[in-house]
DNA sequence: GCTTGTGAAACCGTTCACAGCG
DNA sequence: CGCTGTGAACGGTTTCACAAGC
């Protein structure tokens, strides 16, 4: 009995939607009220063919020789993403990390309340980040029913991390975004994004080293790096703080 | 002079091959020494077939029936992301995030060293991070010219990162990680990758809408979103730093 | 003129399935 | 036998190019 064929939007639009409220807003700032897909796709630094096609899979009406209004785009990826309704999010691990992120302006400025700040170090409970005081990782459960949370943000050190996440999942958490660097089991209907500074610097390194000309690859057998070194890696992002 | 033919590693292969070697320096930590593609499939969170077509993109050699050799593989990834060679980063802006970046262990257990901080406040130049000095940003030539810094992190405001960017550029950086929410503009040769957790935490939300079963909002020609709840958005959105 | 919206083509990445080989 | 390595099929994404429409 749907008159519209359930809109499906792929992925990688989807990932591309932010960007686009992102320019929108900076346009809708700079009094500019219609954009062509030329100017929102210069602006959000992709090509205009992409933008086009993902509008359209938002059923977009844009204006022929004219282009898309501002604010109804703004509106309409708004509502796209549940920007518009209040969404709260908990914070695990306040190390270095968690503190920049419970201080990060960007989460409160888009509409995601926090909830909680939540650190397993007793000690940390009752300090005071950015306004929101840490509690101890008891009372997540607490936390995630009373605010009804529904995305829970790990920064805890790599070791902590799944038993962290099995919490939060069992208190009805059904979106992570994990700093840890491992990989998180969870069941079918949990999403889970991951940022991984450490694969992001790899990943930097591999093109660096193919633009340098240096020869790459030396698979010497029985002469490669230490176990050692490369398991200093696992921990260290959130450790300390 | 090329016996071999330009090995060309798929981008999306060279983004796995972080977490390849993260899952064999763990294995290796356990004293295993041979593995299969599929106990390491498992142990990235990937597929077995994904494993064997990505080694297979480096000229890797397993045994059949046996499986790679750990070190072998270490190895041979390591050097492929060219973390065998020291690389130098500078890290700009030493806010919040500036500072857990600074002091985050996986930059020099991984072979990159941290040139330089720089930060825009005169008065946090002084100050030490991670036992690393803050230097003024006038002093950031000269840190990517005296340790040959070809990496550059970019973690200050929106406002300020392009022009940061270019002055790394205008310096020597080959390979940026921008932090800022902004779309960086650089030349052909200049590799940018961006993480932005307000985009994260956005996709997440778009997923938590669809399975709370929340009808997206639709911008329906003349039944748009209250005007209120529009401007609500839109000035959030700008007022991110 | 201008720009959108969209089929079709080209591209890339993933998955399948099995031949090849230790 | 088990597991690798890979051609081939598949599905998703990007790009092209143009017809439709303001």
């Amino acid at each position: 009995m749907t008159p519209v064929p359930a809109r499906t939007v792929p992925d990688a639009t989807v990932a591309r939607l932010p960007l686009y409220l992102r320019a929108l807003a900076t346009l809708a700032e700079a009094g500019v009220d219609t954009v062509s897909s030329g100017t929102l796709a210069a602006a959000a630094g992709v090509n205009s063919a992409k933008v086009r096609k993902d509008l359209s899979h938002l059923g977009s009406y844009g204006t022929r020789g004219v282009g898309y209004d501002v604010d109804q785009l703004l509106a309409m990826i708004s509502g796209e993403l549940g920007l518009t309704e209040r969404r709260s999010v908990v914070i695990v691990g306040i190390g270095n990390l968690g503190h920049a992120l419970a201080g990060y302006g960007g989460f409160a400025s888009r509409g995601f309340s926090i909830a909680g700040l939540v650190d397993d170090d007793p000690r940390r409970a009752g300090e005071t980040v950015g306004g929101v005081p840490v509690r101890p990782l008891p009372d997540l459960e607490e936390i995630v029913a009373a605010d009804e949370v529904s995305i829970g943000v790990i920064a805890t050190p790599a070791g902590a991390a799944q038993a962290v996440c099995d919490r939060l999942v069992a208190a009805g958490v059904t979106g992570i975004l994990n700093f840890a660097p491992v990989v998180l089991t969870v069941p079918d209907d949990v999403d889970v994004r991951k940022v991984d500074l450490a694969v992001e610097l790899q990943i930097l390194s591999f093109h660096e080293q193919r633009k340098s000309g240096t020869a790459p690859r030396r698979a010497v057998p029985g002469a490669p790096l230490t176990a050692a070194e490369l398991d200093a890696v696992a921990a260290d992002l959130v450790a300390a703080g």
